[in-house]
DNA sequence: GATTCTATATATAACTG
DNA sequence: TCAGTTATATATAGAAT
């Protein structure tokens, strides 16, 4: 009977935290699926989760691929010295905090990534400056946990070939027709997707969801 | 005052389409932070959404990074035949339906889902055995639709170290904190990932989100 | 531990300015 | 178009099985 709202919290109790686990991820799947549905947009989903050795794909282990493949025609253009201000940033931190380990920073390219950007607008000193989450956090206690291990990821990306976009919702579909659907998409190759980590946001990165924005706090789903 | 029970199918206004495609980011950012919080999940997200030319990331471009870099980091073993059985299937079919093009299958390697398995259980043949949707649908209508376009990717994976896990929810972390966080995070490397597709199903590579089963439907979320 | 069953919390379609 | 508002649909925590 859902009794509390919701403490925005890592579940210690290993059941519980699984039970939770299994409904959510089955949400979460049902969401993604709806929003591809309801606004024409090409989705799939991947689930490793710590319950279960082999994960789950949504709509298929190719339907992922494609989504990737979509990231690596980024074109080169978009690749920025921004992403590089962003490691050389964060690569300083990590150095001065952890001097006795070499730190890793995610390869930076090739990765079908590398032409995100962030443009940071705040003062790297201003990451210092401490920031009481609490009045955020009553409005959204999530961004106040922390987590890690396992990894959620979604992406939502504009596919550039409109002709197929508007496939009628027809809901008595058969295989045959499915099957050509596929053919159609594997062999389209739009070179024109537009990509770039955009705003004024500095992000961290792990699981949390605060963004800094002139040294304050914000929500990435409130805007 | 949300009347209709929301017809699971592309939405043909654009502005209606606009305004949901707004709304069910936003919520779907949420839940996927919430899952992340909850369960001790690492997440990120990024939308490139049709109406915005710079994406959206969560919780940040390194953390998609490193969502990433996990998938990389799964061991050669995995790889499958099996995969390449799919590639073989789909392949066959492609190139029949269209021969005048060069089908041009998703790469199958160095993508980090290269291990990607999928059992085939149902005969090829069974793909064209028709089959009638309507009963599923009403059930789950979602299944019914086809679309396409911009794309969301929503990847679930167990992370390997248990240490940094159980960072309890503090409701009042400050952002020095986090930061050293992240470096934990960013140094961190366990090459023990496991992964593949399971399951007996085969998935089709586009945005629906029907699954066969010794040609039988069923729809992803439902297990 | 997994599944099913509700009561309640949450998400959001349609409305309004 | 865009940002609130609100009634209703949906998701899901906790209990029961």
């Amino acid at each position: 009977m859902t009794r509390k709202k919701v403490k925005l919290a890592y579940i210690n109790n290993d059941s519980a935290r699984k039970a939770t686990f299994k409904k959510r991820k089955k949400g979460l799947m049902k969401k993604v699926s709806e929003l591809s549905t309801l606004c024409g947009i090409d989705a799939c989903a991947i689930m490793y989760s710590p319950y279960e050795s082999q994960p789950e794909v949504w709509p298929s282990p190719m339907g992922v691929q494609r989504v990737l493949s979509k990231f690596r025609k980024i074109p080169e253009m978009e690749q920025s010295k921004k992403m590089v201000n962003q490691e050389t940033f964060l690569g300083q931190r990590i150095t001065k905090a952890k001097p006795d380990r070499k730190s890793r920073l995610p390869r930076v390219k090739h990765d079908g990534f590398e032409r995100s950007r962030v443009v940071d607008r705040s003062k790297p000193q201003g990451i210092n400056k401490r920031v009481d989450l609490l009045s955020k956090a009553s409005h959204n206690p999530q961004g106040s946990s922390v987590d890690t291990t396992p990894s959620v990821m979604t992406t939502v990306m504009p596919e550039a070939t409109p002709e197929k976009v508007q496939v009628e919702a027809n809901n008595n579909v058969d295989l045959m027709q499915r099957q050509h659907w596929i053919m159609e998409l594997m062999n389209n190759n739009n070179p024109k997707s537009h990509v770039g980590f955009g705003g004024d946001e500095m992000m961290f990165p792990f699981g949390d969801n605060i963004n800094i924005n002139n040294n304050a706090l914000w929500f990435p789903w409130e805007r």
